[in-house]
DNA sequence: AGGCAATGTGCCATATATGATAACCTTTTA
DNA sequence: TAAAAGGTTATCATATATGGCACATTGCCT
């Protein structure tokens, strides 16, 4: 199993993977935010990796970026 | 946004892609379960795509299954 | 038929992700 | 100075994922 303290790392890295494509895109997490539909308070809690999202946000994040999912994994 | 009808098909699919990858592997999904320390009926209802799996969740069975998770979105 | 393993389904309690609002800070722009 | 933009954090209600148990179903084998 996967120790309580790695999965709060596996999901921080998470996050910064998405500000990391966030800005590649030049937008701003609220710009992301609209396009997800979602507050731009979320987006900044997803970056920060204090929530462990679902696959379908991550398809949402991934579908606002303009990228495929599997390239959020691509760390 | 991904309407509501495509969020469904989206999560069986990836239900399917972890079965497939479980099969390559040769195990049931009760030693999957064992690997993941999770019920094998949390197995069946994750492979039937009757849930949106978090991230960590993924990790879980990614582990389990000795690959990588950016692996389980290569379809 | 009977037994066995693998899988599926329903249900429950608990934990937590999500959606939303508001307050706050910092930096940039007017 | 003021306002706007970007970001952070706290808090709340609601939806749902998870963990766990029991039982049903399917398929395979003797």
């Amino acid at each position: 199993m996967i120790p309580e303290n790695e999965q709060e790392i596996l999901i921080k890295r998470l996050g910064k993977r998405i500000r990391e494509l966030r800005h590649e895109k030049g937008i701003s997490q609220r710009e992301l935010a609209l396009e997800c539909e979602f507050e731009k308070s979320n987006v900044s809690r997803l970056e920060a990796g204090r929530v462990n999202p679902t696959y379908l946000t991550l398809c949402k994040v991934a579908q606002a970026l303009k990228i495929e999912v599997v390239e959020i994994f691509k760390f």
